[in-house]
DNA sequence: AACCAGGAGACAT
DNA sequence: ATGTCTCATGGT
């Protein structure tokens, strides 16, 4: 079984699932650092709350204050870390000049940029590459490791970039890396959720065949 | 009523 | 390099 085969699985199982939630790439960028380790309704409270306070926009949220914009990130949990780190985002963002700027560096140059603000970290820099600057990089997260890993694909303990570029390797050609990669990080949060969770719920997982073969 | 969620940084070893 | 602690709200 490959990971191709897989993404086949999921696909018919569950279809296209549209990801990324958010109307411009700026709120793309906010989505993917209020995320972290929250669950994605409560990310969409704090989102509300930006967006009634006409925050939504790089310039406003690095000129508010850190307490006021904490008020308005509470929903989604760690408010006073991520508001901090909203903060610095957009200073890194403003300070580079915009989004449209940021699109032409190169990926690998991009990532390094945006893995040294404070606050972005490998799966979260991902996210924006892929999702809000169509980047052709493979997004790790716990349900990543944890569906494969119960595949017996991965251990589970591999480094970051190790499981990124073995994902990223083979997977879809050149021009179709993007649209793979995009599609396929959403349909395993979304198995995730419904049935490969720290408790699993196999009964009617689509790979619980897989599963069960892996398994001795 | 514990348990968990679309992680990352600080700090110790 | 690798492991542990902290940060915090809301749904199940």
């Amino acid at each position: 079984m490959t990971p191709g085969q897989i993404y086949s699985r999921l696909y018919r199982a569950y279809g296209p699932q549209h990801w990324w939630p958010g109307d411009t790439p700026f709120e793309i960028m906010v989505g993917a650092i209020l995320t972290q380790n929250t669950a994605w309704p409560n990310v969409e409270r704090a989102i509300s709350n930006l967006r009634a306070n006409n925050a939504l926009a790089p310039q406003r949220i690095a000129a508010v204050h850190v307490r006021r914009l904490a008020t308005w990130l509470k929903p989604s949990g760690y408010f006073n870390i991520k508001a901090k780190r909203l903060k610095s985002f957009c200073r890194w963002l403003m300070a580079a000049g915009c989004v449209h700027a940021l699109g032409k560096l190169d990926t690998p140059l991009l990532r390094h940029q945006l893995l040294a603000v404070h606050g972005i970290g490998p799966e979260t820099a991902d996210d924006i590459l892929l999702y809000a600057f169509s980047r052709p990089v493979f997004v790790i997260d716990a349900y990543t490791r944890r569906v494969f890993e119960r595949l017996g694909m991965i251990a589970g303990n591999e480094g970051y970039e190790t499981l990124r570029h073995w994902f990223e390797s083979g997977l879809a050609k050149e021009r179709d890396k993007v649209r793979v990669f995009n599609e396929y990080h959403a349909l395993i949060v979304r198995h995730g959720k419904d049935y490969c969770k720290v408790r699993p719920r196999c009964a009617q997982c689509c790979l619980r065949t897989v599963c069960l073969s892996a398994q001795v």
